[in-house]
DNA sequence: AAGAGATTAGACCGACGAGTATGATTTCTG
DNA sequence: CAGAAATCATACTCGTCGGTCTAATCTCTT
């Protein structure tokens, strides 16, 4: 039914409501507007999303889990040889630059400043982050804990600590101080180091024999 | 040259204000509505406060203020003999505490969401939240260090670090997923001791760590 | 008591924006 | 190539809302 030219409008459509909305927010933002930056007639609008509120609810979910899955990247393999901080460092580095860029950051703030009016998106949101991050670095503890390179009794809790170490602090500044106030790359390193060190040393195995497998 | 009734009715003005802007937004509010709830004349909020956004502005810096303020509490003497956990628990339970009222979370999503309108805003609550609390538990561990009894040696970065630990899942879980997901008194005080375990276990003074698990 | 300044209720204005209607035109598909 | 679906441009409806105006009434201060 999807006739080409309508695919490529409902993209243009949906990519000059995506600039337009993480730049002014959902009230600034008028389907007239959009339908003139997208160069389609406001009719078109209404034909591909019902409403504005259904543009946005489209885009945003979209653009949520778009996010959600750019953060996955794979697991390394983990086994008995493995260096823990060099592999902790690599994922924290790629979650925090990821988490870091402005349209995730604007995203966030929108979905924030909407929290009483769609509370799913703003679920949605922290189901897609902090909670699947918390969920992958859980996972990576508790195979380290196996493999008795570190000693994690609880992995999701070490999880939610050490995530929030990493993501507290320059998250929320930019939350507030905007996109200007986040760190350098070199900064952030620095910083998921210092948070490493902080966690490893809490964490670190006793030593007793590995108990590799 | 304050009339009295003129003072009474300002207050009745931003009482209703704050109740409605934190309650919908912005934008979601009407100044006939603020009126209509105040008791008072639409005449009279325009006499008052020249328009809506200054209405708002007054609004936000007042609760942003007061907030930081009710946060301050006064730091107990430190000396050589000081219970270092219990200090601190205390002053994280507290902090937490105040944080996490539903007054603080919907002025923190409604400054959030104006952050791109309004960055003085969000800077203000910047300062006078997360950075000032940081400010005091850097002057706390810097007295730690100065007695002993803990070894920090770099007590911004420490502070920083103490503060999301402890502040980081259950602010940014409220932020996205409302004040329903804000923990119980029993919870919150589970996780500022979880948090205390890692953060002493780093910085203890000597080989000794002071854990609890 | 008197009068200046504050307050009130309500109408009013002008702008704006979501959504609809229309009728002509384009663009695919069969 | 025919003709149905999609688009377009534009005008229009209708409600809302910030802000103003007015004329009467109230409430303090002196």
């Amino acid at each position: 039914m999807l006739r080409p030219s309508s695919r490529a409008k409902r993209e243009a459509i949906l990519l000059a409501a995506e600039r337009q909305f993480l730049a002014d927010g959902y009230d600034a933002v008028t389907m007239d507007s959009i339908a003139t930056e997208s160069g389609v007639a406001k009719q078109t609008l209404y034909r591909h999303f019902g409403s504005k509120r259904a543009l946005f609810l489209a885009l945003v979910t979209t653009q949520t889990t778009a996010a959600g899955g750019r953060a996955h990247g794979e697991h390394p393999q983990i086994d008995a040889d493995t260096d823990v901080r060099a592999t902790l460092t690599t994922r924290l580095e790629a979650q925090l630059a990821i988490v870091l860029a402005p349209e995730l950051l604007s995203l966030r703030r929108l979905v924030i400043g909407e929290q009483g009016r769609s509370p799913e998106l703003a679920a949605a949101l922290y189901e897609h982050g902090p909670r699947h991050a918390m969920r992958v670095l859980a996972d990576m503890l508790r195979e380290f804990d196996a493999h008795g390179l570190l000693a994690v009794p609880d992995p999701e809790s070490a999880a939610t600590q050490l995530n929030w170490l990493v993501m507290g602090e320059p998250v929320n500044a930019a939350m507030l101080l905007g996109d200007d106030a986040v760190p350098s790359p070199a900064e952030q390193r620095h910083h998921v180091a210092r948070a490493l060190d902080l966690f490893l040393a809490g964490f670190a195995a006793t030593e007793r024999p590995t108990n590799a497998r």
